[in-house]
DNA sequence: CTCTACTAAGTGATGTTATTACATATTGCA
DNA sequence: TGCAATATGTAATAACATCACTTAGTAGAG
């Protein structure tokens, strides 16, 4: 499998755009911003999502149907993820829980459900705004 | 705050049509079973799906797009629910669990991030599915 | 070296999900 | 009755995602 080191043009255009925001960005945001770099169409933006997805280097957020970059991408295996979402700025803080990580494994366990993949998104608002 | 004894035609008929469904519909699926009621466009759907997700009788299954009723819509007051979604056979089971409601809640107090929502869906697949 | 298989990329069309904007109707109640 | 609030109808459009097909680059087998 490939790694960060071997990421093609495409996927290192998206990577950058995505860590160089401080936020998620849906895939039509992307493609727009990739425009001067000669993105034409959405699919060349997913099929590099598809694959940093693949590499851990991005994460989806479901509820938003938008992308961000990952916040730790040198732990190469991180357990379930989980991200609190501030509905009114944007940022989204990635943290992992060892104990929701085990809690949902076990009942993934004692129901002989096989688990491919979590998502744990947690929307709200953040400290800052909340002061604000 | 209206209860399920004072539905709206429309809310009945999409609750309806999620109840006799043995799993996750999409917005426009429903809209498709109810045309024959009447249903003419997305925003009938949508509309009644709002309420009722607001009454606690529906959920949205983010990773999916798609909605489900509540298995549970007797308990008034069910803290944060999980899902468990099979690939395989779209069936969906709903569950809560104390010890990572209580993980969650304490990450957002430690962190001074005010919960609005929460979603936990972990996707794989099911016991059925996997002796078959 | 060159053939083949595999992976990546380009492009247009299309499919799917969700909302905006505006008009109309119904309901609860002073 | 008449007002305010809620619910509904409808068309158009926006936002998100994939399909089908084509072309290009790249690595290994022979």
């Amino acid at each position: 499998m490939a790694t960060a080191q071997e990421l093609t043009r495409n996927q290192t255009l998206v990577l950058g755009a995505l860590s160089k925001t401080d936020g998620p960005l849906s895939a039509y945001t992307l493609l727009d911003q990739l425009r001067e770099h000669g993105f034409r169409a959405p699919l060349q933006v997913y099929r590099a999502l598809e694959k940093l997805i693949e590499f851990g280097l991005v994460h989806r957020l479901e509820s938003l149907n938008s992308f961000v970059a990952c916040a730790h991408p040198r732990d190469h295996v991180h357990g379930l993820i989980a991200f609190a979402i501030c509905d009114t700025c944007g940022q989204v803080d990635e943290f992992s829980d060892a104990v929701v990580e085990k809690q949902l494994r076990g009942w993934a366990k004692d129901h002989t459900f096989k688990l491919a993949k979590t998502t744990i998104e947690m929307r709200g608002t953040c400290q800052i705004c909340l002061a604000a």
